[in-house]
RNA sequence: CGGGACGUGGCGCAGCCUGGUAGCGCAUCUGCUUUGGGAGCAGAGGGCCGCCGGUUCGAAUCCGGCCGUCCCGACCA
């Protein structure tokens, strides 16, 4: 790995920006060239310093000879920023539906993404492994999820008819391992990672690397002997978390989430902070509490005093009026007095799940206290067979089906429901008397008015990207798969498990989510491609052309990664591509800035520019890079 | 999978309704000029109009089927 000056002629093409990668024809010719070209032009230095720079290409990195192929419009299937960006700047182009190629500057960011997060792993006391994409159907049907799992595993069988799937997880995997070479609780605590990988056919891939069919993920599986210990195992990883996203200079919060297909008795999920992510998260204003709103508890409301009116329920037409906003205002009533009635149809049967008509149902919550490995609100036609009506006029008086009620409801003393006949509702129905929930149970969504379930205090809304999730397994797996280990007494334990993944290129897309300006991105550094750009204005005019390449190579020889734009374009060509690519320190040589012996260093971020002597140049730019970098501290 | 839309040089689009020579901008190549925020002039190359079938003297255009892609809903790193 060491001696690569052919091969990286070979993986930096060639030429002008634009460049559409589909040539591949044109390559062997080219490579000739380059490798006479080299010679004058590439200058090898034998002192290249590994210190503190990245990995992959050393030495200057020179546009006319990378593959980076930048555009001005943006391709019409690209709809949120980061992947109009991504695509833009040249870091990825498309090859199927949610599938990618990782251009060089693109595949740049993913390893500093994952040097990071071995870097943490590491530290954390984790492992790593590599373990395959392809994984035989036995242990998926051991741990159930072969059915469970649904069409996102690819499933397809060998030349000798053996069925396997392409691993969207690996639960199955290392605890198939694990088992295998774990006998003593002397050999645990044990925290395995892998990088790689990873395939699931999503119903809808979208919005590039944020959702992708393939995909890098970091996924990290601990195993212990107890409880106890495992709450350390968790407690190290969401520390390490912290860390990383720390590292990748990121907005992040840390909130509780659903477990979902995974399983597990708890999970934390870390969120990016941003507008265009698909999660809503709240957070007290006053505490540390945090949550997906798919997790997010509701206080009980306080049951309201009798004050329910003697005698039956009336019978009232309502003409047309199926939704809550219909029916309150035809009623001239809050719609927080109405008994809101949704049918579902779940792997446990149908079920009527009441809520007050100023709230939402939530399905996860819903599903969860069903214990139901799914549920999906009733189609118009079911909900015709259990009510007898069309759908918006479904209430609880009377019906057969089993009836869960949110704890909203109790705080209605007499309220409107359906009267499960068209055009018509039911006033003063009083719930215990005109009708009794098989249970009440926490089962809607919160909202802004809902007060911290911890502190009370207030809750904020936010959008957040889901780069990380951290579960608390249990022995999910381990007892599915038998996984022990001897504890001191010579008794036989259940592995208590965990499981911690962070998606690499999602990862990627939430950083430029979250830093971006009408120009294009804004890298943190740490996880920028490259961490200078040098612009010589004009490659013709040789004192320019000369003290760009002074600066680029003193950069280098510094250690910094150096991205030398030396080609014969025009400036406003450079500068937009400069900023279009995001690299967060500008080195700007211009023909009467070098005749009077300066040049420029610019800010991507903020735009600062500063006029520098040329003999200074490449320590300023080194010293901007270092404070930069600084920011990225843990 | 349901709902909506789109497939025309590398990219962005027009043409289709009302069938008859395939067009524009950007990009690419050559030359000259230009060189601090996506240049100007002159010239050049490049398209199975997604695929298959049908209607027609004739299909990018009309009809049918298929494939692909994107957007909106339920899953997840």
């Amino acid at each position: 790995m060491r001696r690569q000056r052919s091969r990286r002629g070979k993986g930096s093409g060639r030429g002008g920006r634009g460049r559409q990668g589909r040539g591949a024809d044109l390559r062997e010719g080219r490579d000739r060239e380059q490798g006479e070209g080299e010679g004058h032009r590439g200058r090898d230095r034998p002192d290249r310093g590994t210190s503190g720079a990245g990995k992959g290409e050393k030495g200057v990195i020179r546009y006319t000879r990378y593959l980076m192929p930048t555009t001005k419009e943006t391709p019409s299937d690209a709809e949120v920023v980061s992947h109009r960006l991504m695509l833009r700047a040249g870091l990825i182009r498309k090859v199927a539906s949610g599938i990618y190629t990782y251009m060089p500057s693109g595949l740049r960011v993913l390893r500093k993404v994952e040097r990071i997060l071995r870097e943490e792993m590491d530290r954390a006391g984790a492992m790593e492994v590599l373990m395959p994409s392809v994984v035989p159907s036995e242990l998926w049907k051991e741990s159930g999820r072969w059915d469970a799992y649904g069409k996102e595993l690819l499933r397809f069988k060998d030349r000798a008819e053996r069925e396997f799937c392409l691993g969207p997880t690996h639960e199955e995997v290392i605890t198939d391992l694990v088992r295998r070479e774990i006998r003593s609780y002397r050999q645990l605590p044990l925290n395995l990672y892998q990088i790689q990988d990873k395939f699931r056919d999503e119903i809808r891939p979208r919005f590039g690397l944020m959702r992708g069919r393939e995909f890098f993920m970091k996924d990290a599986y601990s195993f212990d002997a107890d409880e106890a210990a495992a709450a350390e195992s968790y407690r190290k990883m969401y520390e390490a978390y912290r860390r990383i996203f720390r590292r990748m200079g990121l907005d992040f919060r840390a909130v509780e989430a659903d477990t979902g297909s995974i399983g597990g008795s708890s999970s934390h999920e870390f969120m990016v902070i941003a507008d265009s992510g698909e999660d809503a998260i709240v957070s007290c204003a006053s505490c540390a509490y945090g949550a997906n709103v798919e997790k997010a508890e509701c206080m009980p409301s306080e049951p309201a005093g009798f004050a329910a009116k003697e005698g039956a329920p009336r019978k009232i037409s309502t003409p047309g009026k199926r939704t809550i906003e219909e029916v309150a205002s035809f009623l001239e009533i809050e719609p927080g007095m109405l008994i809101k009635t949704l049918l579902f149809e779940t792997s446990c049967g149908d079920v009527a799940v009441l809520v007050s008509g100023a709230h939402e149902v939530n399905e996860i919550k819903v599903k969860n206290f069903l214990g139901a490995d799914w549920v999906r609100l009733a189609a118009e036609e079911r909900v015709r067979e259990i009510t007898g009506a069309p759908s918006g006029y479904a209430g609880p008086v009377g019906l057969a089906v089993r009836i869960l009620a949110d704890h909203s409801v109790r705080a209605i003393a007499s309220g409107a429901t359906g009267a499960n006949e068209k055009d018509a509702h039911l006033l003063d129905v009083v719930p215990g008397r005109d009708f009794s929930p098989d249970g009440y149970a926490d089962l809607r969504m919160v909202t802004e008015r809902d007060p911290c379930p911890r502190c009370g205090g207030g809750l904020r809304f936010s959008r957040g990207i889901e780069v990380g999730h951290v579960f608390r397994l249990g022995t999910k797996y381990s007892e599915a798969m038998r996984a022990v280990c001897l504890d001191p007494d010579g008794k036989e334990r259940t592995l208590v498990m965990g499981c911690y993944g962070i998606g690499v290129g999602r990862t990627a897309a939430a950083a430029i989510e979250q830093n971006h300006d009408e120009d294009g991105i804004v890298w943190p550094i740490s996880i920028a491609p490259f961490e200078v750009a040098v612009i010589p204005v004009n490659m013709k005019h040789a004192e320019v052309a000369a003290a760009a390449e002074r600066v680029a190579q003193a950069l280098d020889a510094k250690g910094v990664e150096v991205f030398y734009d030396d080609r014969e374009e025009r400036p406003g060509i450079k500068f937009k591509d400069a900023d279009l690519t995001g690299v967060p320190v500008r080195v700007t040589l211009g023909e009467k800035n070098v005749a009077a012996g300066f040049g420029e260093i610019r800010d991507r971020k903020t735009g600062e520019t500063r006029r520098i002597e040329l003999p200074l140049l490449a320590e300023e730019a080194l010293a901007m890079v270092e404070k930069k970098k600084a920011e990225c501290a843990p």
